[in-house]
RNA sequence: GGUGAGGUGGGUGAGUGGCUGAAACCACCGGUUUGCUAAACCGGCGUACGGGUAACACUGUACCGCGGGUUCGAAUCCCGCCCUCACCGCCA
């Protein structure tokens, strides 16, 4: 219970609110504890009586049977209210712990918004200098026919750009790039379903946090991802694994959506926050014990691929009001987009411990043969649209825009012009 | 979408409404035995929520796809839903 309300308390949550809640669950936990008690008693009476009922039936005394079948008849009636009470109160338990966020690692700094968020690696080489003359990437993509924001706009709505040409192409080859990197550093490459059901949308944390985030299809009940993450942990709902399973690593390719509202201005200008992205993720199953060290190793992959495209980019640890619902740990990645001297976020990488494991019922037996909750992590490595948009705007020179060294292999052209 | 069959423990697969939390076999774990291996034999082998314990042990309840119902009593009967398989229809 102290760790609920210092987790609560560094996310920013009300100290009020945060006794109320408490309150609550220890409340309606107890009542349901005793209720229990005296159902089971109850229930366990009504099995030895039915089987006394029987053996009377059998010695032909059907007085005696008759005569406890009417206690059985009282006792059902007892159950009965003990039933739904007990209904009543693990509903309400269910939706108090459903809606409580995960607990923060000790290392997350305390914060209110992104603001607070820490940097804990800067980046200290200069960035491109590209003079007066630099365009952001909105006006690039006009400039070369490779994006085409009205058009995605006409077919389906603002947020749905259309990618043409050598825009097109370069996604490709960006998409190929992130998972032959993840295949390298050992992840299975997999190719989810890109609608999910609502017990997956439940088991990652998504549903009910971000129910207004996700589109949905009323019909059949299905919701649009709006990352990787959720089919690829899914895959780990129900089951129970050995030690030596661990890790497990997946990744994917897979268009993300989502539905962004109540996002407005700069923030959404061209790509920079869009319905629709295309993003590859990594996920990994770990042992409890080992969690944090694979959380940097992530962390280090993603470093890696950012070098890789000579973006400049820098890292930050999300302080306690600005951490996602299921996370304890998140690090951002951000990359500086020249054009538009912005830093965009292109990854976020977290470690879920239990909170996701936990939905997911997603365990594993020790040696001694008991069950423990498994930890959950993942990373966008990378999210494509911004990243497109960084390569653009840092990389525009007077003949045309220069694509990264490391993305050759995977494209027929050397510049955008 | 239509019709038919089916959903039982890690797997295969029994199961007349009470003696079934569930046979048997396989897998798995522990043990005995024979030079090793193999085999044979013996024992163990689910989950959740309670009680209990220092921790075990032990113990109550629930769970045979999910949710309801009938009954003194349900894996077994009835209803709804979901899923799987087969055939048909439609279709990239």
């Amino acid at each position: 219970m102290d760790l609920i309300a210092k987790a609560l308390t560094k996310r920013g949550y009300k100290e009020d609110d945060i006794k109320n809640i408490l309150h609550d669950l220890i409340s309606h936990d107890n009542k349901r504890k005793s209720n229990q008690q005296i159902n089971d008693d109850l229930k366990s009476k009504i099995r030895e009586y039915s089987g006394q009922i029987g053996q009377l039936y059998k010695e032909g005394k059907q007085d005696e049977a008759s005569s406890l079948k009417n206690e059985v008849g009282e006792i059902k009636e007892r159950i009965k209210s003990y039933d739904e009470n007990d209904k009543n109160l693990k509903t309400k338990i269910d939706n108090i712990l459903l809606s409580l966020p995960n607990a923060p690692h000790d290392s997350v700094p305390h914060g209110k918004s992104e603001d607070d968020n820490e940097v804990i690696q800067n980046w200290e080489k200069p960035f491109p200098n590209l003079g007066s003359s630099a365009l952001p990437h909105w006006e690039l993509a006009k400039k070369y026919n490779i994006i085409d924001f009205e058009l995605g706009a006409f077919i389906t709505g603002s947020g749905f750009p259309l990618f043409r040409n050598k825009g097109s192409k370069l996604k490709r080859a960006l998409i190929n790039f992130f998972l032959d990197e993840a295949e390298k550093a050992g992840y299975e490459e997999i190719r989810p379903p890109l609608m999910v059901n609502e017990a997956s949308a439940l088991a990652t944390g998504q549903l009910p946090d971000k129910e207004g985030q996700m589109y949905h299809m009323e019909k059949d009940n299905l919701y649009l991802i709006p990352t990787g993450e959720v089919p690829i942990t899914n895959i780990f709902r129900n089951i129970v694994l050995k030690e030596s399973d661990f890790p497990l690593k997946v990744t994917a390719y897979t268009p993300c959506f989502r539905r962004e509202a109540g996002s407005y201005g700069s923030d959404v200008k061209g790509l920079n926050r869009v319905h629709q992205f295309d993003k590859v993720e990594i996920v990994q199953i770990s042992h409890p014990d080992d969690s944090y060290k694979l959380l940097d190793q992530m962390v280090k992959h993603v470093e890696e691929l950012l070098i890789k495209l000579e973006l400049p980019y820098r890292i930050l640890r999300l302080c306690g009001g600005d951490l996602g619902f299921t996370s304890a740990l998140t690090y951002d990645f951000e990359v500086f987009s020249a054009g538009q001297k912005k830093w965009l976020e292109v990854s976020s990488v977290s470690n879920f411990e239990a909170f996701q494991t936990n939905r997911l019922k997603l365990r594993y037996k020790d040696d001694k043969g008991k069950t423990h909750l498994a930890h959950t992590l993942n990373g966008s490595a990378l999210a494509l649209a911004r990243i497109v948009a960084a390569i653009l705007e840092n990389n525009q020179t007077p003949e045309g825009i220069k694509m990264p060294k490391v993305l050759k292999k995977y494209l027929n052209f050397e510049i955008i012009n």
